[in-house]
DNA sequence: TTCGTTTGTTAAAACGTTTGCACAAACGGA
DNA sequence: TCCGTTTGTGCAAACGTTTTAACAAACGAA
């Protein structure tokens, strides 16, 4: 059916094993056998077969990854276009592809994990996110096959991942509205088995610590990256007696619940309640009024993530299991004391 | 090194065929056969090599996906999230899996899917847009090579395609606006080379003409699908000495920009300006105020192209070329007519 | 002239499956 | 008891490549 190799080599008066090596730049061939054999491969309309190529090298140019179920898909969903277009544009790049399945379950997202890489699908996996005692991880790790993680695992730092300084970013979050004149500052937090939020937590205290502010408990929420959970946290924060003045918040999303809350509730911001929240989505300079937000590189997490696996599976292994991409605090309005610059406020 | 049929075959003590066709579930093969087998190759890990399968088989269970490219990249990315969720959704449901590749050009992306379809890497192919005389479904259909196409191509109506009922979608939309009293509707189009425009449009025309409204040619404004887009027709709307009271936009990105605009120069939606746009992305409702939009079962569209396109491949034909996802309008507060309902327009 | 080296090519095995054909055993009807 | 059919299994070819080892030819130095 297909032009195969065997076709081209009969037609250029060469054997299959000449023609292969055409193909591959065999610095043994003539460069004029090697003209006239692309020549005819042009002619007859040859490509190779993929699978035929595979089989024999043991080698696919083919990255796998697993799609987010739906529980945490609505994080992920802003994030997730910005993120994948980062990780094929690298890949494609290289001349790989990007294979993508889905589980319905955490078991058959590791019976997918585990058909690909078995299976000799792919020639690396890229991880979207762990949970703790990732058994995907456990799997990848004991099979020694190519991966990297985005985000990390707190449970083994060995693991290649690209990742931001979460820590360093809350800390900047907060210290930002302290800047502000802020001393009442809470956290809307994440669910807690994510590193992503112990991470921010952690930064968020260290910078009141640094600053001689004391940490209310009851000041720290937790709940989704769903703005369902903004709202609560802001019916929440504007019950107490004693309420905070400014946010920090885990995800836009979140902020956006909370957003709506307050405005329903005749609140405004940043007059009543200053916020501050992460990954920088597109949409939070749409908003009224627009968001301040720490931008996390969400493309470059998945540009790097695709570059440092694809090294890796050529067998460069690099120096540093963990790459931060660095982030960035964009300040918008809804951080901005505009009516009392700098003044304390009461 | 990793298990193979062969290995299965020698500790069961039966052929490699045999092992093949327990695998195949051949109906000739005895239970008892069958259960030792089964028994054998859970034991020893087995796994079958899909490289070595679709050589033979010529099958490879995957269907491929060209990403849009950056210019188009800003319309697709809320669409895509979702869409994309309904084609990997309903593909692993039925054991298939999504390859993705992108170009950087229209040479490119033809290089790509010629790579994924003659290198016999793929079973068929998803399409999420196309252009006028689009090299791609040319090549596709002169291959004739399974594939389906999420909107659909004025130019060859025989093509399997998943699409919505666009004309009556802007139809409703407009016919919607007039319900609320205006009779003064403008419209604010995408580039022209693409059907959803010149679908859309043409209903909002067919509205205008089934009311006994005039048109105004003034009043159709083309862009793109971006936010400046928006933000540019609103300032020419608006500078107009006879305004429309209403806008039908063709994307919801677009009535954000438009909104900010009209926020930036002291006019309030709906009251001054009445909108409904298109997509029904999750911000609409998170915007101030809230978007009326036209929800195109964006997941719906990615859903039913993979089933349509398994179908097809697996030699079920359908019978007609286009199918439907219905639509449905969104009414939010950007439309309703709050402080005089129903009163007729000055 | 001789022989070691370089250059260009090929034959054949291998990769891990599927599948058409052959064949033996078991079965069942006459 | 005989023979046609059904049932269960194996042999070997095929899928389209890559790659090792071998070899012939050309070359160049002694």
């Amino acid at each position: 059916m297909a032009v195969t190799i065997k076709d081209v080599a009969k037609k250029a008066g060469v054997s299959p094993s000449t023609v292969s090596r055409v193909l591959s730049n065999h610095p043994r061939i003539s460069r004029e056998t090697t003209r006239k054999v692309k020549a005819i491969m042009e002619e007859m309309g040859y490509h190779s077969n993929m699978m035929a190529r595979s089989l024999v090298s043991n080698k696919t140019y083919t990255l796998g990854m697993i799609l987010p179920r739906p529980a945490e898909e609505l994080f992920q969903n802003h994030f997730f276009a910005e993120n994948i277009r980062g990780i094929t544009t690298q890949a494609s790049r290289n001349g790989y592809d990007i294979l993508m399945t889905t589980g319905h379950s955490e078991q058959e997202e590791l019976a997918a994990v585990t058909r690909l890489v078995k299976g000799k699908r792919v020639d690396g996996v890229i991880l979207l996110q762990s949970r703790r005692n990732d058994p995907i991880i456990a799997f990848l790790k004991n099979e020694d096959f190519p991966f990297i993680l985005i985000g990390h695992y707190a449970q083994d730092e060995d693991i290649l991942c690209v990742d931001n300084d979460n820590v360093q970013a809350a800390y900047d979050a907060t210290q930002h509205l302290i800047a502000q004149g802020h001393d009442r500052i809470g956290f809307v937090s994440g669910p807690p088995n994510l590193t992503v939020s112990v991470d921010r937590l952690d930064g968020y205290r260290r910078a009141l610590a640094d600053h001689g502010l004391p940490m209310q408990p009851e000041w720290i929420v937790e709940g989704e990256f769903l703005q369902e959970s903004g709202y609560r946290a802001m019916s929440f924060f504007m019950n107490l007696p004693e309420r905070p003045t400014a946010l920090v918040v885990i995800d836009d999303l979140v902020t956006f619940g909370i957003l709506r809350g307050l405005t329903e509730l005749g609140f405004r911001v940043p007059d009543d309640l200053s916020l501050v929240s992460f990954n920088n989505i597109s949409l939070t300079e749409l908003s009224t009024p627009p968001l301040s937000s720490i931008d996390i590189g969400i493309y470059q997490l998945g540009y790097m993530a695709s570059q440092l696996l694809i090294r890796q599976i050529q067998g460069d292994k690099p120096q540093q299991s963990r790459t931060i991409v660095p982030h960035r605090l964009i300040v918008r309005e809804s951080s901005l004391n505009l009516h009392r610059n700098g003044a304390e406020r009461k």
